[in-house]
DNA sequence: AGAATAGTGTCTGTCAGACAGTATCGC
DNA sequence: GCGATACTGTCTGACAGACACTATTCT
């Protein structure tokens, strides 16, 4: 069966892929290798397979793993982008997902890749992005920062055990603001998600205390 | 140009239209006068045309115009449903939107169209619904009770001037219980969106205040 | 007067912010 | 001991829930 091109828009998936580092919130941009825009950095992205892709979300699983080369342990949709006129092709829809990669992962990103990526500041990318992936971006961050601005605990950024201190620098990072520490392990004292270790990580001065998360917790309020 | 229908996907918008009556919190369906699932109760909902939409947005506002017959004030979008099997079809992508509808033109709607559609219970609709549709409506509920929870007011579904307690049973409604109104008229007190006016309305009992929205209020916490 | 609805006042518990204070390490 | 980091205690103000109270109308 064939019908017209001009029926059907041309369906995308774009993903924020979010991690932590010492800079802090830093966001995943690539160095586009074909037309349009080619030469220009974007959130990695691409077009929905429906021979091999059973869902939206499996194809931005399976945009990561191809082009970045991670598998990722979330995913989450935020919204959508639509029109005639936001990529050369023509009409399109980008559906827009944000991910977040455990701070132990990101060694790993793009080691088997040969195009040229780059973590970049999520709050203020250093590059321009091609087609709305500006847009795109601050939508992501505002999504993923409301969540956080909720006291949901952002599990999936940490590394299997972490330490308060760890936990509380990473919210920050999302949030842009600092946090009072008292406030901040007030809260967690309720959470179902934390699970205490009696383990410690020495460092340079006192000990902190390891946690980790409960298995199947949900990034959630 | 032409080219092979399994590479595009069906793209469609779906939506939720809400309102308030004085039954509680109710959504439009419309029984579906073609195949697939022909003659069962959905959501109203149709076919991205990009040749007349600018949006998905826009499509979701033509298809109401369409099926409906009535200009809404206000569309948000809530998410997406995808994969293979969930239209007869073949590979499809619905995007959901939620749209409020005024109390003064409830009656306006489905004037001038021949397929059937009724008001249903928002929370237990009475029919069962086609396609993923019952998933869909849990969850633009779902989106919308979250707003309202965070002290959105529902402006939206308020005729030009309504009384404090109109405002009340309509977040009452939506949120599916009862809220003291002591504390949700505290709340109105530091709201930039509400004007007082120097009307009331006289009913059984003591005159009410009415008061109306703000031009260019936003639906947001 | 009494019922009904509109609108206000007040007590209380919870929780976030601020910040001081204590504990335990390396040096 | 001293600096640094981990962790705790406490005061305070903002606000939500609960509920009693006053105000104004109709019948």
């Amino acid at each position: 069966m064939s019908v017209s091109r001009e029926l059907f828009p041309l369906v995308l998936v774009d993903i924020a892929l979010f991690c932590v580092d010492q800079r802090g919130l830093r966001v995943l941009v690539v160095r586009r290798a074909d037309e349009p825009e080619k030469g220009r950095w974007a959130l990695p992205g691409g077009i929905l397979k429906p021979d091999i892709d059973v869902s939206l979300q499996d194809a931005a699983l399976r945009v990561l793993r191809e082009k970045v080369g991670v598998e990722i342990p979330h995913l989450e949709e935020v919204c959508t982008f639509s029109g005639p006129d936001r990529d050369a092709r023509g009409w399109s829809i980008s559906v827009l997902f944000y991910a977040l990669l455990p701070r132990n992962e990101i060694e790993a990103v793009g080691k088997k890749k040969v195009e040229a990526l780059d973590w970049s500041d999520a709050a203020r990318p250093a590059q321009k992005l091609a087609f709305d992936h500006a847009a795109q971006l601050r939508r992501a961050l505002a999504t993923l920062r409301d969540k956080v601005e909720r006291h949901a605990l952002p599990l999936h950024l940490m590394p299997e055990k972490f330490t308060l201190t760890d936990l509380q620098r990473t919210c920050e990072a999302i949030l842009g603001r600092e946090l009072d520490k008292s406030v901040f392990r007030r809260r967690l004292k309720g959470s179902e998600d934390l699970l205490e270790l009696d383990e410690f990580e020495r460092g340079a001065q006192r000990p902190a205390q390891l946690w980790k998360a409960r298995v199947g917790f949900q990034f959630a309020v």
